[in-house]
DNA sequence: ATTTGTTTTGACATCGTTGTCAGTTTTAGT
DNA sequence: ACTAAAACTGACAACGATGTCAAAACAAAT
């Protein structure tokens, strides 16, 4: 059956497969060459041009990108692996590397991985897969021997590979450092200079670097104002809300309750402002909160959350520019590391 | 130079380019079909298959998802085009589809569409170029004539479609259909069974057929109620919360202020309960408000809102599935509506 | 041992595009 | 008009994988 011509379907409905560029040529009388040149955007012959993307219109012709990329060995594809994209942070932080990427030429590949260990391979090896020119690789919980060596093959074929949140110097890459301790040392100093002893903390899951980091920041600040952490004043939380809520009711029905709570998310500290309400507690009167992140939430939030800005934007674009560069140069030698500390930002809660 | 080895760089550091099937088959001692086969599973004789994975874990083998596409005629890609991702519903709608989609074997390639019209087509362009099986469109303000010549290119060719938000029924494509007019009505019903006479709405950009229904949905609630809808009481915003703050605001500064606000996103009612607490107005004693989707924060807010919910994940689930199901079946005729009904949660706020 | 039937195998072609490079046309300069 | 330089064109091969189909290897049965 010829190509690119009707064709019959069982329903007696009708179907055009899609046009390629030898039917284009042949339509404008020209060799497929010439007509993929000037569908390229390259110089021509102006007839030649006229009549190309007349055909081309005509059938409707589309490029396989498939078809291009495996000729050109580029994929025009960045890889972007993350834990979810429903946690708050990451749909900005999305956005940007898309449109920055896309302005540069790039399709950004996602996998928001919501599973374990298994997902992260599967997820790094349909990058690999998929032959994506530059990986940006975002868990922030994860020490698996199996992705660890898929990255490594990242590194040993010179693809360009920025980790974020996790690295630990496993592999060699660029990676995006946020400065964890100093940015909560700055949160809870400045609740001690506001008066504050019994601080309390509630952090997220310890498997996770940034989060150890943002307790030492506590503790640090702690020791250096000479200040006791009590018992039961550091507790583990998942991260989300409800834990925030609820962790916060212990600590506040604890006999010498805190005064002020350093949280480790924003969305633990919007559910420890919500426990101390519930409990007839004003904030910032009663108890002081801060967050982490600046979601968007935190300055709707009532009262406003004082919080730890995370640039996402100044973040994605850095890292999306890094990566591209590096795909650019080919090369990946004297691995950078892109350091962003977090601005604390004052508002109501604290 | 031959492939799959070891080739120089400038930097004197060396690097290996992917191996290829025929390197496999080469070091295993099979043909490359034969590899191909062992390698995508298919039975053989149990020497072959244990030299060919042998070989593939030597060489760190890894298929060129690219070439089998190009070669098999399928991408094994589904295109979602949404407008941003940074617009909440739209995370957990698009985590939804990514899972679902990979369990059946297919990637989702996103495009978060924050620009204007010329950002759809480009959307859709890339879509196409990259041979997606299947594509979920969910533009909610969309009337441009070039992406529509798009849409109806892929329908011509017979692939399936989805569009949300939007349709008109300028396609023949399956539909996601929200009753929004159902569920403004129920809201105002029940703002007007608790007793309320002075309600208003705030609704979102009117160029968005989603936003004119749930217009429609409030006045015919007055209507039925034979509640008079003064001047004034029916705003137009960008559905953002900042919007919602200021013509909140305005509302409330009226002479004659309304005593219930209708929002047409949860995002403009948590606006406008800022705005009515920054006037000193107790919610909901003295503004009752309400609001539609649902996001995480409704329930957070203070006082939780009462809204519309709509079911996102089963949205998502029963969506990718038609289209999965299309793409199977090849068959796109007697064009489908999915239609949901969005609930009324009650919680603080009204 | 021979035949028949079954399962595997591999040479070749192909998917749609573009790089290479020699050949052709056009342009510019005299 | 003629020549050299510049611009464009097109035949061919290649990217990496897999479908086709005939040939080969094996198994089962006589």
């Amino acid at each position: 059956m010829e190509k690119g011509f009707v064709i019959g379907l069982k329903n007696g409905q009708q179907s055009r497969s899609m046009a390629t560029i030898y039917e284009v040529a042949k339509e404008a009388g020209v060799s497929p060459k010439t007509a993929a040149r000037i569908l390229a955007g390259s110089s021509s012959r102006p007839k030649n041009k006229e009549l190309v993307m007349a055909a081309a219109k005509k059938l409707g012709y589309v490029r396989n990108q498939q078809a291009a990329n495996l000729r050109s060995g580029k994929s025009g594809l960045i890889g972007l692996i993350i834990p979810s994209i429903t946690s708050p942070f990451y749909p900005w932080f999305f956005q940007t590397i898309h449109d920055t990427a896309l302005a540069k030429g790039y399709q950004v590949l996602l996998s928001s991985v919501s599973g374990g260990h298994s997902e992260v391979v599967k997820a790094l090896q349909m990058m690999e897969a998929n032959r994506v020119e530059g990986l940006l690789f975002n868990m922030s919980e994860w020490d698996d021997k199996e992705s660890l060596e898929i990255l490594n093959r990242f590194v040993e074929r010179k693809q360009p590979v920025i980790v974020g949140g996790t690295n630990l110097g496993k592999i060699q890459a660029d990676e995006i450092v946020i400065k964890n301790i100093e940015a909560i040392e700055k949160a809870t100093s400045y609740l001690i200079k506001t008066g504050h002893k019994k601080i309390a903390f509630i952090s997220g899951p310890q498997a996770a670097l940034g989060n150890r980091e943002r307790l030492e920041g506590y503790r640090n600040a702690m020791d250096k104002a000479k200040l006791m952490v009590k018992d039961g004043w550091v507790c583990e939380g998942t991260g989300e809300f409800v834990e925030g809520l609820d962790l916060a009711k212990t600590l506040l029905r604890m006999s010498d309750r805190p005064t002020a709570i350093v949280c480790a998310t924003d969305l633990i500290a919007i559910g420890a402002m919500k426990a101390a309400q519930e409990m007839g507690l004003s904030v910032p009167n009663d108890l002081a909160v801060t967050g982490f992140d600046d979601i968007p939430w935190a300055k709707l939030s009532a009262p406003s959350l004082t919080t730890l800005r995370q640039p996402q934007n100044r973040i994605a674009r850095e890292t999306v520019n890094l990566l591209i560069e590096r795909i650019n140069s080919k090369d990946i030698s004297n691995p950078r590391r892109l350091v962003f500390e977090p601005d604390l930002i004052i508002r109501e809660s604290a």
